[in-house]
DNA sequence: GTTTTTGTTGATTGACGAGTCAATAAACTT
DNA sequence: AAGTTTATTGACTCGTCAATCAACAAAAAC
């Protein structure tokens, strides 16, 4: 009973279960039966919406890119002022959508990933630019000059802590993490004091 | 013309081997193969001094670990002041030994295999706790109770500039990295401003 | 000098998995 | 109603690779 217009319907499926996946196992090494089952659908299914496996990665990639980027874009529009704005970031990628088990997982592996796959690189290269030029909008006011090197430590802080997350036990502490990052920036921005408790 | 004794020469070469080809092909996809011939020898006699692969990739493992340890240990050995053992740290973690190419490459795959093996998770497990005491000790007499938080932070920031070191093209830049988490410090201790400038 | 230990490899096995294909079926078109 | 497009899958092909084995060689032990 074949309805019609299902492509969207089954590709987003594959998508999902590609990041469950790729999430549970830790590892790149699913196979496309694997995600097939969990999406639903035969692996020859699979094959014949996505032309390969690589092909469902860098659909997954760009999912769980395409969520990041609305939800940062969604923050953004309602900051009014530059630190509000680079907060509004922070929150964003710390958020239980962006840094939940699977996704987090996937993350890293898509970064493992960019190492082999050109295409994949060009999205993490993507993400990361714009992520330092969000980041700059919002620091060049409050830092000057110093903001471009302040950026640049800010994006390896959350992307470290991304990265100590996918092995950390229990349930991800967005909280603590989106604390972390604002500490660094309260450390690097003597003009806001805002919090020194504890 | 076999020549008795060479079980750790092999094995040595077979640890190197390991690392490099995951370093260089960006994956822990590499084949027993791959690796036994860039260490000169068939994969059979890889597999009969390695009982398997992933026995292969846990030596190498402990090798990575091994090599920073003992570099960590000798920096803090002549350091004299809490500031001094916390820069040692530092000074090694990008040290061109542990932060070249390839060790950074196969870094990150191990964080990866952690995911799925119990026993290099535990690897993992070590090297965070090690860094983290070696910090604390540098850290509590100049920060007290914020030591615990700047540990974590810092140690965060130091995988994060690993992580993001591997899709950097070109040679690695140790003294840029080094002298971004000696800005986290600077900007977290007050007390020591040593450099400002730019 | 024969037996044992250590080193070494080519060939083989066995499993697994990506991708293809042929076939079936339900809708839409004309 | 005949033809076309879309959905769907079980079965198959083909390659790859970890791991094993049988065999050979040289040193050491007896």
């Amino acid at each position: 009973m074949p309805k019609l217009g299902m492509e969207p319907i089954r590709k987003d499926a594959l998508v999902k279960a590609t990041i469950t996946e790729i999430g549970r196992t830790g590892s790149l090494d699913v196979t496309v039966s694997q995600i097939a089952k969990r999406a639903g659908m035969s692996s020859a299914l699979a094959h014949h919406y996505f032309g390969s496996k690589e092909d469902m990665f860098l659909a997954a990639m760009r999912h769980i890119m395409t969520i990041y980027g609305a939800e940062v874009r969604g923050a953004l529009g309602v900051a009014q002022t530059p630190m509000a704005r680079i907060d509004a970031i922070v929150v964003a990628s710390f958020s239980p959508t962006n840094f939940r088990r699977e996704a987090v997982g996937a993350w890293l592996n898509f970064w493992v990933l960019a190492q082999t796959v050109p295409q994949a690189k060009r999205l993490v290269a993507v993400y990361q630019r714009r992520l330092k030029s969000n980041l700059l909008v919002g620091l060049r006011p409050l830092a000057g000059a110093r903001a471009e090197g302040i950026a640049e430590g800010l994006g390896a802080l959350i992307d470290g802590l991304y990265l100590r997350q996918v092995l950390r036990p229990g349930a991800p502490d967005g909280a603590a993490a989106a604390q972390m990052a604002r500490d660094y920036l309260a450390a690097h921005l003597p003009s806001a004091p805002q919090d020194h408790n504890r």
